[in-house]
DNA sequence: AACAAAATGAGGTACGCACCTCATTTTTTG
DNA sequence: CAAAAAATGAGGTGCGTACCTCATTTTGTT
């Protein structure tokens, strides 16, 4: 005999198949005492629902939508990508994805969209944005509303977010510093630090993984107060070029956020005399040229095949209310050098 | 009008569904002419068989052999708890996953095995075994039967394998040359290497990129002849005493196979003296012990659960003759420090 | 006990596909 | 041109589930 199925349990629980049914899909007119004994026969008999059968007979596809900055970001271009070609090849799976863009800085704007994500029947919405308190209230309300959500790259905690597709950026951050401290050939060099990033928890919480971590177990490296680029190309190369002025003897430039193109152009001039350790995050092909071409050391990265892909069969576990395997969905901090591109 | 089905199909293509559905099926009794004018219709309605249906109908079973070797050996352990795993929870998957065990270096043996599995009905295999000339050909003889087939962790290139889980293991190698130039201090150290694999080939392919990576970079580096450990503790904790007495000024351990667990403790009373920089491979709970307790700087990896489950991916496309997603199925080499864990 | 309300049963249809049978049509062959 | 062979059509059943309708039974209330 195959796998039980639902004919199984009517028989087993001594009911008809309606019952059966009413009690699966959480239907009401039965009673608790025949709610009761269904159940028990499902467990007796270790019934486990066909799920591919259940959406076949309901015609049910999966809606999601997945809210991302919009402004040009590399890294978010290529999660963007990666959710396409999940979303394409996944039309098999029944699933139906769109895409949605939001001003990262206008937490007004934000809110707008989920308002019209929440009235638009989604089942699941991923989100990547700046944890602000109105973006916050937004999340909860899809929650009452039986949305799921997943926050996607930068934590929500306190949003009621179902759950977190993303690394940890402490211990991001920490191996950075970790890299960064074990490549040093000088004990007692200066680093510099560049900040930007468009979520500034992110970019919080790098820094204070990467600044333990050297106070822990580097601690004759000097790090520097860091600089901040704003995504503003020129800014940065002025910045720049007066870090490597007043500090000659920078031995490492620690890069949190995104803007890195900016920055490694800014750095070329001083990486001759100085011959920094350089160390950056996010794999975006402007990190792989650099890797290549010898112009960085190190890239702190997640892979975005992964963050899309885990993002959609969680929220898929969510809306089935299935167990998730959590190995499967941790998202690793990689590191990635040229060897191993 | 949703997704096109087979009605669809017979109507623009003006048969009937007995037709379709002989033409989809591969089933005989068509003329070309008919069956051209369907796969006409076929894509020009951009017609995607509805994959879970047909398995419905047809209560398909994926049935996959996991052949890998015994003995003791964490990595391959841990490798079958996440084939374990993914199989547990691919039982609504339509998964049958068996696992076999070969004595690694008996290739008559591996034979039987694979002589047995072909006459099981099994519609794909999972190998990992060294290269012999006895598996490829009967890997051929799996494949004359259609059964599908793909290499893991080691590489079966001349056996007609259809794909290969597992990573490049010369790009593995330089990883962890790079890794080892980077964190030395001593520009003229010395490496000492300590081989022994259950697959000779990826032994060899990872001291020959770890030796091209510290020839090609870090030329001042002297990389002693490699030691062989055979698995053998007490021979392991002889050959390094050795070792370390006649060079005392090694300033690197680079582990190329398993036994990393005799080898840490062999090396554990020249630690303090040399304090070398120590890699290894594969995060086995042995390693990642030795990480959290710095007794060991970097360990190159690969994600099990990864490979296990892309094993699983890969079989199941080959058997739906679908294409796979490849930058999903590429097994990345993990650096992982203390940091990243 | 009589009645309304609630619970349950019986049975059907649909989802998209696989697989089967048996007639009927078309093509090939001698 | 007739007979044999091949190709096609028409229709049905089942996979495991969802969802629906309408009787019928059981329960609770007064």
């Amino acid at each position: 005999m195959g796998k039980p199925t639902v004919h199984d349990i009517a028989k087993t629980a001594g009911v008809s198949l309606a019952t059966v049914d009413r009690v699966l899909n959480a239907r009401p007119g039965v009673r608790q005492k025949t709610i009761d004994r269904v159940n028990e026969a499902i467990d007796s008999l270790g019934y486990i629902r066909d799920l591919s059968a259940a959406n076949l007979a309901r015609q049910r596809v999966y809606r999601f939508a997945f809210v991302l900055p919009e402004g040009p970001d590399q890294f978010v271009e290529t999660l963007r990508a990666s959710l396409q070609e999940a979303a394409a090849n996944g039309q098999s799976d029944r699933l139906g994805i769109k895409q949605y863009r939001i001003p990262p800085r206008d937490p007004h704007a934000i809110v707008g969209v989920l308002q019209r994500i929440g009235n638009s029947h989604y089942e699941g919405v991923a989100i990547m944005a700046p944890e602000t308190p109105e973006v916050r209230d937004a999340i909860l309300r899809l929650k009452e509303q039986g949305i799921a959500v997943v926050a996607l790259v930068s934590d929500l905690p306190t949003s009621g977010r179902d759950w977190f597709v993303g690394t940890n950026n402490i211990a991001a951050g920490r191996t950075a510093g970790q890299l960064m401290g074990q490549f040093q050939k000088d004990p007692n060099g200066k680093i510099l630090v560049v900040s930007s990033s468009m979520l500034a928890r992110d970019a919080i919480e790098r820094r204070l993984g990467f600044d333990k971590v050297i106070a822990e177990r580097f601690p004759d490296l000097n790090v520097l107060p860091s600089l901040e680029g704003h995504g503003d190309t020129e800014r940065i190369a002025r910045i720049i070029k007066r870090a490597f002025e007043l500090n000659p003897d920078i031995s490492g430039v620690y890069s949190i956020g995104s803007g890195n193109k900016s920055l490694l152009e800014a750095i070329e001039p001083f990486r001759i005399a100085n011959s920094p350790i350089i160390i950056g995050h996010e794999l975006t092909p402007t990190m792989r040229k650099a890797l290549i071409q010898d112009n960085i050391d190190a890239v702190i990265t997640q892979n975005v095949g992964h963050l899309a892909r885990s993002a959609i069969r969680v929220l898929k576990a969510k809306c089935d209310n299935a167990k998730l395997l959590e190995s499967q969905e941790r998202i690793r901090i990689e590191i990635v050098l040229r060897e191993n591109l």
